[in-house]
DNA sequence: AATTAGCCCTGATTGC
DNA sequence: TGCAATCAGGGCTAAT
């Protein structure tokens, strides 16, 4: 996290304030932010500066700037935050690369890439004939692309002896959906997150994508999930989401639907809250027996 | 081939 | 009060 609906959120930001400007200069802090762009930060720099911003993408959770058949790649990891300033505003804490740019209109404009815990990076990639990054070639369509196909997600998920939690949070099945919103979609369907893929019908995860959908369109129409304050859009403010949120972060609280104590178990190092009457567990739980 | 452990990192929170 | 342990966890790599 932040997950697709808080990356949409920045990049509609971004894609309103910087299409159309032209990025003077870049300068970067640190060696973390670059760790992914190998030819390191003086290549990073020469080949971006004077570059026109054609567009600002997503797919999943990677964010990039059309550069016109190369992109400035962006993930956000745990804690980045792409913010617009002026020249002049005061350097934020834990900036690791700041653009300057000449706006469309002509104005000065600067994007500040600020990452408390530093798992978020920027690089320079190429694109395909779609205008894919490379590094994001493996990264699936994720539920808001207008080619993704729920019924060949669903067949491939259903194939699977994996654990439904486990493949919605796999970025080469589908894309965008992080513990939160993953929990959410499962609590939607009422389904436990350790139900086994090949145990499910197709029209059931077919419907388990329409709730992921639908729950990341909510909560974009919030201006996204504000869990702890480091998902912010591009000019710092947080969404709403959060009040809306049904599972996650939910452990004790009393079930919306059918007042239940919600639960929390610890799974694939993180943790998952789901409501034990409405997501009963599987009687045998994803893996530990094979007919 | 699929799965899992380990790693990266800082700040807020909890425990002694 | 102070210090240490714990937790948050996406995505990649190495190991199984």
């Amino acid at each position: 996290m932040p997950e697709l609906p808080e990356v949409e959120v920045v990049r509609r930001g971004l894609a309103a304030h910087t299409t159309g400007a032209t990025i003077e200069r870049v300068e970067t802090f640190g060696h973390r932010v670059l760790r992914r762009h190998l030819p390191g930060e003086e290549d990073f720099a020469g080949r971006v500066a004077g570059r026109r911003i054609e567009a600002v993408c997503r797919r999943g959770k990677y964010l990039w700037l059309d550069l016109g058949g190369e992109a400035v790649l962006a993930h956000l990891g745990m804690s980045g935050q792409l913010l617009l300033a002026r020249p002049g505003d005061p350097v934020p804490k834990h900036l690791h690369a700041r653009f300057e740019l000449i706006d469309a209109s002509g104005a000065p404009l600067l994007v500040h890439f600020v990452d408390q815990r530093t798992f978020g990076g920027l690089a320079l990639a190429g694109v395909d004939a779609d205008g894919i990054p490379d590094p994001v070639q493996h990264i699936a369509r994720d539920p808001f692309d207008p080619l993704f196909d729920a019924a060949v997600v669903a067949r491939r998920i259903t194939s699977r002896p994996s654990g439904i939690k486990r493949q919605l949070l796999d970025q080469t099945i589908v894309s965008g959906i992080g513990n939160i919103y993953a929990d959410e979609a499962l609590w939607r369907a009422g389904l436990h997150g350790e139900r086994r893929g090949d145990r499910l019908t197709k029209p059931a995860v077919i419907r388990l994508l329409g709730h992921a959908h639908e729950v990341m369109a909510d909560a974009l129409g919030e201006g996204g999930t504000s869990f702890d304050s480091l998902y912010v859009n591009v000019n710092g403010e947080s969404g709403y989401f959060e009040r809306s949120l049904n599972a996650y972060g939910r452990e004790g609280q009393p079930c919306r639907r059918c007042g239940s104590l919600m639960r929390r178990e610890h799974f694939m190092n993180r943790s998952s809250f789901s409501c034990p009457r409405c997501q009963p567990r599987p009687r045998v739980a994803d893996g530990q027996f094979r007919p």
